[in-house]
DNA sequence: TGACAAAATAGAAAGTGTTTTTATATTTAA
DNA sequence: TTAAATATAAAAACACTTTCTATTTTGTCA
């Protein structure tokens, strides 16, 4: 089973309509490592859908959301940024250029005391400092 | 050495103008853990200084933030929240609420070997889930 | 296949949070 | 007290995201 119809049986599975930008969606998505924002993958589909709007990006990463196939990123303060893996993973957030990248060292984190009261269903590390492009200059 | 004192030392040192609306700002944010957006603070203000305009709240906030006074946290992906506490601690975000908790345990994560090649300066834990108030219902 | 209902799309407008601009006012140092 | 430097309010501009609506596309079933 080939790719393209790993996308069209996942969409068909949620029970989601299969239209020509979603598919491209997810294929995009399936095929980086980039956390990118809606407006990247927007300029990465204009020139295969000249027509394609943001309403269509946004509406379509809604969906993925709410279905769990993708996940939200808030660690970039100034934009949303997506992320299709969905293993447990963490991030490094380079502080000079914005680029993020995955950590998947796993953490063994105790849940402290002081959230005994709190239900905590995840916790994500986030590193921050200077990528290996940007620490050179 | 009381309060206001401390302020009006603060932003001397710091070689920044005392004015009233600057004093207000610090003042809030020092007697507050609520990890407040800037509007939660136009809005604790206004009171006082009826007058009081978006863009004085947001310059305050750029120079305490230049000066390492303030902390921008990009746990939110709505808006930005800012964090007056500066030494090393990590938090909790209610899915349901959004409201921001301190979470003071230090946790010793050393860095993973996949990110030799970067330079990191910090990390974050950032925990989720319900807060006591949201988990009870 | 063709017709239909439901759902998705494009494009534009509206909504939010943030930043910039500008004229005026206040602060500070001389 | 005066002058220069800086901060202010208010509005406009901006960037990102969401909403709206007319039109098109999709999946279903005759
Ligand atoms: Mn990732
Ligand atoms: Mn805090
Ligand atoms: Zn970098
Ligand atoms: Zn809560």
């Amino acid at each position: 089973m080939n790719e393209l119809q790993k996308r069209l049986e996942t969409y068909k599975r949620l029970g989601l309509k299969l239209t020509p930008q979603r598919l491209a969606i997810l294929e995009y998505l399936e095929n980086t490592r980039e956390h990118p924002s809606a407006e990247d993958i927007y300029n990465a589909l204009k020139d295969r859908f000249p027509s394609m709007s943001f309403a269509t990006v946004y509406n379509t990463l809604e969906v993925l959301i709410e279905k769990g196939l993708v996940k939200e990123l808030s660690i970039d303060s100034s934009k949303k940024r997506f992320d299709p893996f969905l293993h447990s993973h963490h991030h490094f957030i380079c502080k000079q250029c914005g680029k993020i990248f995955d950590v998947e060292r796993n953490f063994d984190i105790l849940i402290p005391e002081e959230l005994k009261e709190f239900e905590v269903s995840d916790f994500q590390v986030v590193f921050s400092g200077l990528c290996p492009t940007c620490k050179k200059k």
